[in-house]
DNA sequence: GTCTATACCTCGATAGAC
DNA sequence: GTCTATCGAGGTATAGAC
């Protein structure tokens, strides 16, 4: 891990990121230094200044490309189909999407108070275009009559808590599949709105 | 706020306590120094170790007071009735139980990566006795036939993250009162395992 | 682009006066 | 029980050599 003078920016760079990631992810925000990112890289702590202006601009910039990723893959969905199937693939893809950057997810939910007011500001709207694309679903449903649902702002936010909350236990080598967890999460998802 | 020589202790023990738990859940235990709670309860940093024999102690005696009485409360739900009506209890208690202490829940779900590993264990495994209390809801309802549920285990996780969801938005001067969204929820988890 | 060195600050925790 | 003062460690960020 030793590592001499030399330029290696196109790979430097990811590999900050990558670092940053999974230390903030394992550690949080706040008990990470820079210099034990440095390390992890195998750099030394001044080099990191080349990839990001500070290190709030770091965290900032992982979930904002997290949040992005995010609404572009919810977006390339599309709109097709009955309610019930545009929940289905919203219910799948919401829990196969957050499956397999488990890192980037918990990050984009708990530092979101180690965020400066402007960067949380932006973070926070993006989080709601995503709640208002299910919530657009959930109003489709019941103005067609497929779905019964007292409260959708409500459901909305309980359908997503319950799907995220797969993160908190999922591990591909577990005792189930993905597609297992997926049926079983949009049994109840279906249930619930019914 | 300012401060003269002379003895508190009754009065500035849960002081502490309170000044933490309220910074703690703000910004993070990393993010927070003693000095900081120190000026908020107004004493000097030194005199906090009057109270706590360090930093990491005072987390963890929040997380394990909170997890306690949560266990106490639950247990005092009592096992009467059909599965459906302990559900029900169950649902109902842990919304407005969490709804009235939201920074002692934020912290003992979002800090246990700040516990030291004996630590860790201890909140971790008072946390499965929780959980295992709405397991065998699930399971006594699925022997009665009273619910249908595909894995209980899972069941159990994603009917407490949805639940606990209401943490994050839930205001008493809001829209709706605690009543309401007790219904709500209680109507989605029903339906949930039906 | 990375290094070494460092400025400057804040941290947790302790010692000893009152 | 609280104060002031301080220790030693470690924090972010920058400067300048190579």
């Amino acid at each position: 891990m030793a590592r001499t003078t030399g330029s290696h920016s196109e790979i430097t760079g990811p590999r900050v990121r990558e670092a940053a990631l999974r230390l903030f992810a394992r550690h949080g925000y706040a008990a990470v230094s820079m210099r034990q990112i440095a390390t992890e890289v195998g750099v030394q702590a001044g080099a990191l200044y080349n990839y990001t202006p500070d290190k709030q601009s770091l965290l900032f910039s992982l979930m904002r490309g997290h949040m992005d990723e995010l609404l572009a893959a919810r977006k390339a969905l599309g709109e097709e189909g009955s309610p019930t199937d545009r929940l289905e693939r919203f219910t799948r893809f919401h829990i196969s999407f957050h499956s397999e950057r488990p890192e980037a997810v918990f990050i984009s939910y708990m530092e979101l108070r180690s965020l400066e007011p402007e960067n949380f500001q932006i973070i926070e709207s993006l989080r709601r275009d995503y709640e208002n694309a299910l919530e657009g679903i959930l109003r489709d449903g019941m103005d067609s009559g497929a779905f019964t649902v007292a409260d959708p702002k409500i459901a909305t936010l309980a359908v997503i808590a319950m799907l995220t909350g797969v993160n908190t236990w999922y591990r591909s080598a577990g005792r189930l599949t993905l597609e297992e967890v997926e049926q079983i999460y949009w049994d109840m998802v279906r249930r619930c709105v019914s």
